[in-house]
DNA sequence: GTGTCAATGATTATCGATAATCGTTGATCG
DNA sequence: CGATCAACGATTATCGATAATCATTGACAC
């Protein structure tokens, strides 16, 4: 029984959230720009309420922000915020490949195949491309922990972090970032748990913007 | 000129969703329990669109789980699921409390506080005040460690672990707990960062339930 | 000029009603 | 007796319209 439905199978709400946090990721919508009810609405050709369901649920994922009786806007992350969030991500993040490579997770090939998309992607330089791997590769790990809950609190961090790789990430070499993934797979091949925890925080913090080396207090 | 404004000054939705919230972690509203819109929504004399919003962000929160066109419904989280969260939560508050000790945060008469608190509803058999002035304790860590996310998330968790910590421990156990938070305090005090962090994380797991030791994997 | 304040326009928050969807029940047919 | 499916009830998703709120503008008094 062939289905081929291609019916907007998904409400519309997601369709209009998933839109909005396109155009925010491929920045043709500004940090701190206005996003406004109706006037969506009106482009969407639907009402008000499904707008508001985008809106709120793009805001309990950090991409926009709410102020009571003044609307959503295009949320503006301080560098001091993306800073904490490196912070906390590595720590998750660290957790995480120590957990998969505890569990000898059968992931070597999966990852083999991100760094070459990754390498790629270095090549025809294209960074968005690059940062789509890239995610792939750490949710793969952080996957196969097998700590659901883990993996949903990574999730929410890395779409904001998204939102600022194209940014953030213009000059960078990223041929020597995808090659940097390498160690990690390994670490978790073998099973060295402590090792793929020490890798996995290294390789997030040296990442992360703004701190040339360390500070965490201004 | 004084304000005093005592009235409805939070928008409806808000105060649908933090009544509903304060039912599900008093355990007036069990997991799996079905929320319907239109129901709530005559209960509280409103109309269905305020009730919505409050349930997603409900759902956000993870305190509620909704499937598309089939609405909302307390969260279950089962006991795999409580363990992990555990974990992750042993992860975010170990890291919060070294952050905390290396700002040598001045919050040693706050923390001491709210041990004698819990003791004392240790002493009068009051479940709840002990939780509430447990989760002060780990809350006012987190805050002093100065990363707003790692707050935000670990408040998450928090929420969720209390919606199932509705066991009722004996005295004698609460008092031990309540005792069990005072190397901490010493740690944090002293600046001793490592052992601050070490001590978190066993207090934290220790705590686990279903865990009578270890076991990650079943 | 400058500060206060009412009127106004823009936008959000809420409402009541309708359309779409799901699960179930019960009838029909083999 | 079992399976399929139409019809129904319950509920969610969406709509269009109204009420509440905020920011701004401009007039007015001093």
């Amino acid at each position: 029984m062939l289905s081929a439905n291609p019916l907007p199978r998904i409400s519309l709400s997601h369709q209009i959230r998933d839109q909005i946090l396109d155009r925010i990721v491929h920045g043709e919508l500004c940090p701190g720009e206005r996003l406004i009810e109706l006037k969506i609405a009106a482009e969407f050709s639907t009402s008000q309420a499904p707008v508001r369901e985008a809106l709120r649920e793009l805001e309990a994922m950090g991409v926009v922000e709410t102020m009571p009786n003044k609307g959503a806007r295009v949320r503006t992350i301080s560098n001091d915020e993306l800073c904490q969030l490196y912070d906390v991500r590595a720590q998750l993040e660290s957790y995480g490949t120590q957990l998969a490579a505890e569990n000898k997770a059968q992931i070597k090939s999966r990852l083999k195949d991100a760094v070459r998309a990754m390498k790629r992607a270095a090549r025809e330089e294209n960074s968005t491309a690059f940062a789509s791997h890239n995610s792939l590769f750490h949710r793969v790990i952080v996957e196969s922990s097998g700590n659901g809950i883990l993996l949903e609190l990574w999730e929410n961090l890395n779409v904001q972090t998204r939102t600022m790789t194209n940014v953030t990430r213009s000059r960078r070499n990223l041929m020597a970032l995808a090659e940097s993934h390498l160690p990690i797979v390994e670490a978790i091949a073998t099973g060295d748990a402590l090792l793929a925890h020490r890798l996995a925080l290294e390789h997030v913090l040296s990442n992360r913007p703004g701190s040339d080396n360390n500070s965490r207090k201004a």
